[in-house]
DNA sequence: TAAGATTATGGGTAGAAGTGGGTAATAAAC
DNA sequence: GTTTATTACCCACTTCTACCCATAATCTTA
């Protein structure tokens, strides 16, 4: 509504309940553009977390970039096949959930808490553990990326 | 009338309610731009405060620099993870207060007393101990962070 | 100065949001 | 073809929050 569309931001820790549903935050839900039809693809992220990207958003990204990937080199066939291999449509319910495959829950070590975290065009989902495991940005890095965004 | 749109000057000191809704100075609501349609953005700062956008501020942000950044590189990924976590919306209600996440307000260490100050085109949240310690700086180190603080 | 408007702050409440579980429909396995 | 497992769609409960109304203090202006 006011957010402009499929732009996602905050974090949430919300629970996934005995059929591996899990909620889709009220912001983010209102975020996602009407053309979605409720719908988002959801795949491995790099860093041990699931990706969930808005179905529209998914489907740019293979038009202008996977596509013209996959055809240069085995080393990007590879990479291409591990995302797309692992992706799948997922749709709102009626409470506004979505439903994880049983892959992902494993990959990304899901039990019951998963840490949401809004990231521009795609929603993370963590296990709570794993991000704090991850390695913060040094100042230095951190001050140089600054500068190029001008926060 | 104003000076010019989003645009703050100024400092101000409020009190945050047992419902963590903070009144944002009426000064600063009337130079807020209409298309913002009373959202903010906030977010962490440096230094234990709280950054407030306007949030078409914080959409040219976004679209200049953090969109663009490339998923694919680990330094990119936790760089822009980094900032939209924290990030959230929120609006003015009818009495022009904007609600504090938990987790922010904790940062901050935000108990009742919160200073307000008006930074161009953002707003930063101080616990009025936290700002007394950064006037302790030399006003050459203040000047030198300033220029650096970009959150 | 008096009267009205605006501002800062407090609190109640209806509706929304997050969570859990039952059951019928569908798919998979035997 | 029958049984078992999975999924989709309801309904129910609790917690939270957006919205409304209220009050006191301050500012504006006639």
């Amino acid at each position: 509504m006011t957010i402009s569309e499929n732009t996602f931001t905050g974090e949430f820790k919300y629970t996934l309940d005995s059929k591996s549903r899990l909620n889709i935050p009220s912001k983010f839900r209102s975020a996602l553009s009407p053309d979605n039809d409720g719908s988002f693809i959801i795949t491995k992220g790099m860093d041990n977390c699931i990706i969930v990207y808005p179905l529209v958003e998914w489907q740019k990204r293979v038009e202008s970039g996977l596509r013209e990937l996959s055809a240069t080199s085995q080393r990007n066939r590879l990479f291409v096949r591990s995302i797309t291999r692992y992706a799948s449509t997922v749709k709102l319910d009626g409470q506004g959930r979505i439903q994880l495959t049983p892959y992902l829950k494993d990959f990304a070590n899901l039990d019951r808490e998963v840490q949401i975290i809004g990231v521009v065009n795609k929603i993370e989902l963590w296990n709570p553990k794993n991000l704090e495991k991850l390695d913060e940005l040094s100042p230095h890095d951190f001050d140089d990326l600054s500068e190029k965004v001008i926060l």
